[in-house]
DNA sequence: CCGTATCCACAACGATACTG
DNA sequence: CAGTATCGTTGTGGATACGG
């Protein structure tokens, strides 16, 4: 927890890597769509790069000039779930109004969250949990 | 998710709602966990009581001196799935070890991780659900 | 203990200009 | 389009000192 918060607890990382999750992996795009300093987007995008969260690809649509774009590895995917933790409890305890995208199952295309489960799928509310230390 | 960021997007934050629930609630305790200085401490522990995150409580042991602690409010509380998150993903890609601790179910005593799960209970891996715009 | 106040060094940011 | 360079300003954080 603390490294990760050392590493990516930092507002800019942060929206970043939600942008890029949304499909906003240009350069110029994320700096208009966060209204950041091209500096400050040079040096965060820099700074996920080297940490393995994103990666560059520069590709060519054919006959145009060539473009970078920023992808997200496995390890940046995977964050994803953080992100989505962040969004569920701010749309539940700060009052902006409720996020207009939700995730939906592949197969039962029902509406999901994030719960704790355990290997067998038993549900219990994170109140409930119990914080034990491992042996 | 942005309004996540802006508010709570910042090492200092996220450290101190971490030690906040694993019990470390006074400001000294607080300060030489986290080795920081009392101005940046006294700074955002006002922001957290501000935010609503924490409350203040001053209580008495009996005899002693009055002491002040910081309690989580519920708004808190919630947080931690975000924090757990946090520490779930860092356990996987971080390459520092693994946290000791682990939450169980007060049932059946397994060990509990953060899934997507629909209204009955059934588990979606998070690369496989789909992202869609509400009505 | 539990902070606030002050000082100061330095990191961060936006604005702007510039390059391949 | 994708950055790097520079500059002026603001923010942040540690150290220190000090009051309830």
């Amino acid at each position: 927890m603390a490294d990760t918060a050392t590493l990516l607890g930092d507002k800019w990382m942060l929206l970043i890597l939600r942008e890029v999750s949304y499909g906003v992996t240009r350069f110029d795009d994320l700096k208009r769509e966060l209204k950041m300093s091209s500096a400050t987007l040079s040096n965060r995008a820099s700074r996920l790069v080297e940490i393995g969260m994103l990666e560059k690809h520069d590709y060519r649509e054919d006959g145009s000039r060539p473009r970078a774009q920023y992808l997200l590895t496995e390890m940046g995917r995977a964050f994803g779930k953080v992100l989505w933790a962040m969004m569920e409890w701010g749309d539940a305890y700060l009052g902006k109004g409720k996020s207009p995208i939700e995730l939906v199952s592949p197969k039962s295309g029902k509406s999901l969250t994030l719960a704790l489960v355990d290997d067998h799928g038993a549900v219990t509310e994170f109140e409930d949990a119990q914080p034990v230390v491992k042996a």
